[in-house]
DNA sequence: GTCTATAGGGCGATAGAC
DNA sequence: GTCTATCGCCCTATAGAC
C-alpha cells in the first residue's frame, strides 16, 4: 500500500458536497474539506483553483464532449448541430437527476457559485461557437447558434430538476428547442 | 466647502479604471484604488460589495431601464418584447463606444472579472424574464424569449466593440435579432 | 478606524513511481 | 537519476466583525 490513500481528488469533492449541504458554503473553510478528506489544506489547492472549484470537477469533460459530438455530426444547419452537442453532454447527467437537483440546490444559495456556474456554461457556448466554426460555420451565426443551444440546456435542465416533471433531460432538452423554433 | 471632496464613488470608478488598464487588475489592490481616489480602504468597501463590483457600477441602471421598456411596451410577441428592452439597454452605451471597448478589454484580460460580467448579463436575462411574465408571457417562453435576446445582445455588443464597424450599436442588434431569426 | 479570519500564492523538503 | 504528489511554513490581500 502506498504512502497516500488514493482518489484523493474523489474525497475531496465528496466531503466538500457534504459539508456544503451541512452547513453551507460560506460556513465551510477549505480547511474543512481538507480534513475531512485527509489532506492538508494545501494539498486541496493544488488539485482545485479555488474553493468554489470543488463542485465544478465534472464540467470539462461535459464540456469536451459536446465539442466532440459536434465535430462528429454529420451535416446539419448551424442550430441542429449546436444542440447536438447540448444533447450529448446532458448524456452524462441523464440518471443523475437527484445528485444533479441537490448539487444545482447547493449552488443557486450561493452567488459566489451561481457565479462560477455561468462562467462553465459561458464556456460551454464558446467551446461550442469555436467547434461550429471549424464545422465551416460563419460568423455571428456560430455565436447565435451557439448562446442559442445553451439557453436551450439552461431552461431544459432547469425544468428537469424542478422535480415536478419526470421526464429524462434529453426529452426536456427536445420540448425546449421546439418551443424557441415556435417563439422566434 | 464641504469636508470632504465631492463624488468619491466616481473618483474611485475612475481610480479603477485607470489602474487596472495600468497594471493589470490582480496587481491592483483595494487600497490602491482608494489611494489615487483620496480615500481609505475602508470607505471603497463601503461603496463596492468587493474590488471587481467597482467595473460594473452602471450595471443596475441598464437592467432596470431594460425591465421599465418592457413595462411600457405595446402588445407584442415574447421575443420581439425583450428586444424591446435589450434595445432601450443599449440606449445608455450609444456614444461611449471608446469607453465601453476600454472596459470590454479589461474585463476580457481576467477571468475573475469576466465570471462578474456574467452574472450582471444573467441579471439582465432574469429580469427580463420577470418582465415577460408580468406582461402575462408563459413559461418556458418567457425564459427562453429573454434568454435569446440577451444573447443576440452579447453577440451585437461584441461586433460593435471589435471596432472594425463604425455601425451604432442599435444597427448591430438589429442585424443580429434578425441573424437568428433566420437561423432557428 | 481597528482587528481578525480566510483565501490563496510562493518556495523548499520529502517520499514514492518510473 | 527524473517526475509528480504531498506537506509545512510563510506571506499578503480580501472582506467581514467589532
Amino acid at each position: 500500500m502506498g504512502r497516500w490513500e488514493p482518489d484523493a481528488r474523489g474525497r475531496m469533492t465528496r466531503a466538500a458536497l457534504e459539508l456544503f449541504a451541512e452547513r453551507g458554503f460560506e460556513q465551510t473553510t477549505a480547511c474543512d474539506i481538507a480534513e475531512r478528506a485527509g489532506v492538508t489544506e494545501r494539498t486541496f489547492f493544488r488539485h482545485f483553483a479555488d474553493k468554489r472549484e470543488v463542485l465544478f470537477d465534472g464540467s470539462e469533460s461535459l464540456v469536451r464532449t459536446a465539442r466532440e459530438a459536434i465535430l462528429a455530426a454529420p451535416d446539419l444547419p448551424p442550430f441542429d448541430a449546436a444542440l447536438v452537442g447540448v444533447v450529448a453532454a446532458t448524456d452524462l447527467l441523464e440518471g443523475h437527476r437527484e445528485h444533479a437537483a441537490h448539487r444545482a440546490r447547493i449552488i443557486e444559495a450561493n452567488p459566489g457559485l451561481r457565479e462560477r456556474e455561468l462562467l462553465k456554461i459561458a464556456a460551454l457556448a464558446d467551446l461550442t461557437t469555436e467547434a461550429l466554426r471549424t464545422r465551416g460555420v460563419a460568423e455571428p451565426a456560430a455565436a447565435l447558434a451557439a448562446h442559442s443551444a445553451v439557453a436551450v440546456f439552461q431552461v431544459a435542465f432547469a425544468r428537469w430538476v424542478a422535480e415536478e416533471q419526470r421526464a429524462d433531460l434529453a426529452t426536456c432538452v427536445a420540448e425546449t428547442a421546439a418551443a424557441l423554433r415556435a417563439l422566434v
